[in-house]
DNA sequence: TCTGTATATTCCTTGACAGGAATATACGCG
DNA sequence: CGCGTATATTCCTGTCAAGGAATATACAGA
């Protein structure tokens, strides 16, 4: 897994920007406007989630229409998905930690 | 969704130390000579995926064993999850917006 | 209590990144 | 082409966090 999407998510107007754009697909100013943040900053963000391949642009006239990418969010299902196959053995491990150790 | 989660996933050797802890419980020293990574640098990051509630501590004599903590996990996935529900409708927005301009 | 091992903490420096302000670019329309 | 709207980019500045080095703390055993 790369760290890449977590970097993207981790910054708190970027995780929002995300969760808008998953009711639907939005133009810079309508998240600039239903956030309060500055046009500069909603572009910046959306540039770098679209770096990390979480949104796509689809240009619309002078507008620019961003919108989710399904595959990352998948990935990042299946990765935490795959955690749960762990804790009972985790639970075992820590129990040799504790009789050898 | 707190972004809380996602910075302590974007910093990559934490990122690594999780993929490590997920296969068993393991002391500082064993993730720092495992990842190569000073044992300093590895406690500061094992105490910020503490506090990220992440990773929980089991002291045992001097050593202290740190293993994952499932529910965060349970979370993550919930959320990629909640996304699976939004595409469809995604693309029909974005078709209003071509259309309705 | 002294020693060695395991881990945490502090201080310092440096790089990355976010926000603000200003400006540039793209596009449609008259 | 000139103008207005929509968006991107640049420059600047301050903040924060990561790594290195050194040191402090915790604990077990002789």
């Amino acid at each position: 897994m790369d760290a890449t999407i977590f970097n993207a998510l981790a910054e708190p107007s970027r995780l929002k920007i995300v969760e808008l754009l998953r009711v639907q697909p939005r133009s810079v100013n309508e998240v600039a406007l239903l956030l309060k943040l500055r046009q500069p900053q909603v572009s910046k963000h959306l540039h770098t989630l679209a770096e990390a391949g979480l949104v796509t642009v689809q240009p619309i006239a002078q507008q620019r229409i961003y919108m989710l990418q399904p595959e990352p969010f998948v990935r990042l299902e299946d990765w935490a998905n795959s955690f749960q196959h762990y804790w009972d053995q985790q639970l075992d491990s820590l129990e040799n930690h504790l009789k050898k150790g």
